[in-house]
RNA sequence: GGCCAAGUAGCUCAGUUGGUAGAGCAGCGGAUUGAAAAUCCGCGUGUCGGUGGUUCGAUUCCGCCCUUGGCCA
């Protein structure tokens, strides 16, 4: 018998945490988060991260482990979450896979191609070029090295048109050719997937207002100036773009008003919640799950017991 | 009660020297390979406050009415 994986994959504020709660109770897991903002250490008002109460419930993984200062990826987390689920394995219990970074499950289970990491002097290099020139120009300046990727991309689409040219300046190669070349990891153990998603976008949307409201009530704000006091940071790190923390730094600089922060951390979460759901949509899930019942929770739990059991 | 200003998309507003209108935000759909809570793409019929008039034609000009805000009583 293989031993099992189980995961939860569900938007912000759909309940996923309370079902997390439910299951730490009856079987025994630990938890792997798979959220690319709760990695961050000192950011727990924004990111809605579990408390200790709740992170008593069961060990958990992947939470606060980077500064707000440095950068998590995809990459890292595929690699952080295999290594995990063989370790809590070999202890003989069950890894939870639970988040909303659709990207990251993806990653773990189909796997990446072999490129190089991120160099972040050479990502130096092409900010200031497109300062001084526009992306348009550093797009221009991929057709010339590798049509076939700039063909690919929007010449807007800045974040993607760095990282193919740091991929080609890196390998020497097109980018075709390094995306051929998969990463060939040891096959993944079977995996139970559910999801909570939503009937009513209009609900979850209430719902996240309110939490955002919450979030303010328990001092968000208070929260990004005591990270601004103890770290070296800047409104372009990963960390300070998160959703809520971007709209919270934006007032700290005198550039917006409370209530403008307030509907734009809110309409930021909801477009999050819309990308996420976005991705659940095209994904395989063995059971998806309307989060809008009550006993959401139990039909969680159920499912995965049974998986447990009949594998 | 008088004078002035404003009433146009869910919201904030632009605009039409008269030929029935478009931005931002919101919302919806989509893409997504080491920043993914990121980055980007697509989607705009709305009695242009109401009603009469002038006109071939009015959201645009004129009259009256309604609403809101300001000033004066």
């Amino acid at each position: 018998m293989s031993a099992p994986v189980l995961a939860l994959l569900g938007p912000t504020a759909s309940g996923k945490t309370a079902a997390v709660a439910r299951i730490a109770r009856a079987l025994p897991i630990e938890l792997i988060s798979v959220d690319s903002a709760l990695v961050f250490r000192d950011m727990d008002i924004g990111t809605a991260k579990p408390t200790a109460e709740e992170q008593a419930l069961c060990l958990h993984h992947l939470i606060d482990i980077v500064s707000p200062e440095e950068a998590y990826s995809a990459a890292r987390f595929a690699e952080d979450a295999r290594r995990l689920i063989g370790e809590i394995h070999a202890r003989g219990r069950i890894p939870l896979l639970a988040g909303g970074t659709m990207l990251y499950i993806k990653a773990l289970r189909e796997g990446l191609s072999d490129l190089p990491e991120a160099d972040a002097a050479l990502r130096a290099d092409i900010d200031a070029r497109a300062a001084r020139q526009g992306w348009a120009a550093v797009h221009a300046e991929l057709a010339r090295l590798d049509p076939a990727a700039a063909a690919r991309l929007k010449p807007t689409d800045a974040q993607r048109i760095q990282r193919a040219l740091e991929i080609v300046l890196l390998t020497g190669r097109p980018l075709a050719e390094s995306y051929a070349r998969r990463e060939d990891d040891a096959p993944l153990p079977p995996m139970t997937v559910l999801s909570l998603e939503p009937s009513d976008r209009a609900w979850l949307h209430r719902r996240i207002e309110q939490r955002f409201d919450q979030m303010l009530e328990q001092g968000l704000v208070d929260e990004v100036r005591r990270l601004r006091a103890k770290y070296r940071l800047d409104a372009g790190m990963p960390s300070m773009r998160c959703v809520g923390y971007r709209q919270v730094w934006n007032f700290l600089e005198g550039e917006v008003d409370a209530s403008t922060m307030r509907d734009t951390g809110i309409y930021a979460t909801r477009q999050l919640a819309k990308r996420q759901i976005t991705w659940l949509r095209s994904m395989q899930i063995d059971q998806r799950i309307d989060c809008l019942r009550d006993d959401a929770a139990d039909v969680v739990m159920d499912a995965f017991a049974r998986s447990v059991r009949t594998p």
